[in-house]
RNA sequence: GGCCCCAUCAUCUAAUGGUUAGGAUUCCAGAUUUUCAUUCUGGCCAUACGAGUUCGAAUCUCGUUGGGGUCACCA
């Protein structure tokens, strides 16, 4: 079986680097009908956030990944890291060492002066006499001193590090007692029946120190996939500062998480030519082995593209119930249909969406000043004048080629180009000289708003 | 700086050692559209550099350069 995790510290919110790793294991684990777990690493209880585990699950949940069994939290698991020290201890695999932070800040400098790696000297590693009077003592790992240690990795290959160059006695407690990262991630994962870690490569170099304690512990080690980072446009590890991090964001913003997932599944993995991933088939073709080894950069349009690509797709009732999310209520409109059908072919996002529905349905307050005069000349207030009265004349007008029929037969009776009227009728729908067919806007808002809105123009 | 990783269009990527180096996004042009957008068609644009192996290298090897990551009693 296999079982992958997703092991986030809380930070307070789902980190969009984050969101790709924890849908590819999740995509892993559950392709293979395998188990994807959830554990918050918060051993460093001076950032440790309730509420920063919640505002995972929620971003979870929007975008439809599901973990198995209950979360995991470290802080509640501190017994079991003591008793694994402990066993540690009594197997002589570790021992306690009592050089105070001062000492080790000191030895760091000297050795850093002599223009050698910082490291810790072993000096506790076989001591038997008495400890130093009232210090606290960390615990230590005994790690080989020498010869080298191998990460099998699915995507970077085999990576070969040497002992002397990268590894000392690292701490796996500190004096007060609390566990330190690399010790706890190597025994929950164990514990946990973690078959395959699926993580940001920033942490393979961190690999080498916990596999000394899954072979301290005898523990399985299990399969390594190190993904490589996401970047921004200056080719650095996305940021904070990089502006949309957060998952959430995504929702504010107007994004369908299939799109979301379908962008990131497609950084550093691909199948052929395919660009557009449903759920299922990402669950049918995934494979973390395939993913690329090289970093990617995040590029919005691509993820506007997929966007738009999904809004075009979405069934109406679908997207009317996206839209309230954004303010917008359209249950009980009457010509909801030809409302959404207008504009889901010419949004990017729900938020642009929702903007244009309101630019739809609210009177303009305003008509944009380029617009009047370019397209509303002294000629135009008699156009729209026998537009109004042939529209008052009109029985029966309900679809967009109803409207449609009026414009034609203006055209033809004036002898004039459409744009004639399409422009002057433009600005009095709509403020402006851009927006969806005029025939659908009219059907959507109905002859009496039509003609109100006409005649506001003709009074300005 | 030590160690590790990486290198195909601007971006995401494809290419059993043999392809006119393919697709997608962006951009540009044309067509459609009363407008804008959509859609369709077309176009621009890449194997970082240098050696080597080979009949033949984007692909294998070495080096150079460039970029990234990591070096805690943080995770």
């Amino acid at each position: 079986m296999i079982v992958t995790r997703f092991a986030p510290s809380p930070t307070g919110y789902l980190h969009i680097g984050g969101l790709r790793t924890a849908l590819l294991s999740y995509l892993w684990a559950r392709r293979n009908n395998g188990k994807f777990l959830l554990r918050i690493e918060d051993t460093d209880f001076s950032r440790n956030d309730e509420a920063a585990a919640l505002a995972i699950v929620e971003a979870f949940k929007w975008v439809g990944l599901e973990h198995d069994g209950t979360i995991e939290y470290q802080s509640s698991r501190l017994a079991i890291y003591q008793e694994y020290a402990q066993k540690l201890l009594d197997s002589g695999k570790a021992y306690k060492c009592y050089m105070s932070r001062e000492e080790l800040d000191a030895l760091r400098e000297e050795q850093s002066a002599r223009k050698e790696r910082p490291k810790y000297d072993n000096r506790y590693r076989d001591f038997t006499g008495t400890p130093p009077e009232g210090r606290e003592a960390v615990i230590r790992i005994k790690a080989p001193l020498e010869g080298s240690i191998t990460v099998h990795d699915g995507v970077k290959g085999d990576v070969v590090f040497n002992v002397a160059d990268i590894l000392d006695d690292f701490i796996i407690a500190r004096a007060d007692g609390t566990p330190t990262y690399n010790f706890v991630v190597a025994v929950d994962d164990a514990l946990m029946g973690v078959t395959d870690v699926i993580r940001g490569d920033d942490h393979l170099s961190n690999t080498p120190k916990q596999i000394v304690v899954y072979e301290a512990l005898g523990f399985p080690i299990p399969r390594f996939f190190h993904v490589p980072m996401i970047h921004n446009h200056e080719g650095k590890k996305l940021s904070k500062r990089d502006g949309a991090t957060d998952v959430m964001m995504y929702k504010e913003m107007g994004y369908a998480p299939e799109a979301l997932l379908n962008f990131l599944v497609r950084l550093g993995w691909s199948h052929g030519d395919q660009e557009i991933f449903s759920m299922a088939e990402m669950l049918e073709l995934f494979d973390p082995n395939d993913i690329n080894r090289s970093a990617s950069v995040y590029n919005v349009e691509k993820l506007d593209w997929l966007n738009a690509h999904y809004i075009k797709n979405t069934p109406n009732d679908k997207l009317c119930e996206l839209l309230e999310f954004h303010g917008v209520m359209l249950v009980s409109h009457d010509k909801r249909e030809i409302l959404l059908d207008a504009l889901k072919e010419r949004s990017k996002t729900l938020v642009e969406m929702a903007a244009q529905i309101n630019e739809i349905l609210v009177r303009p307050a305003a008509f944009d000043e380029a617009a009047l005069k370019k397209g509303y000349k002294e000629e135009s207030k008699a156009i729209l004048m026998s537009f109004a009265e042939a529209l008052k004349n009109s029985a029966e007008l309900h679809l967009p080629s109803d409207y449609h029929h009026v414009m034609e037969s203006i055209v033809a009776q004036l002898e004039i180009g459409f744009g004639k009227i399409g422009q002057p009728l433009r600005i009095a729908l709509m403020g402006k000289l851009s927006g969806p067919g005029l025939d659908t806007v009219m059907a959507i808002i109905g002859v009496d708003e039509t003609l109100a809105r006409i005649e506001a123009l003709l009074k300005h």
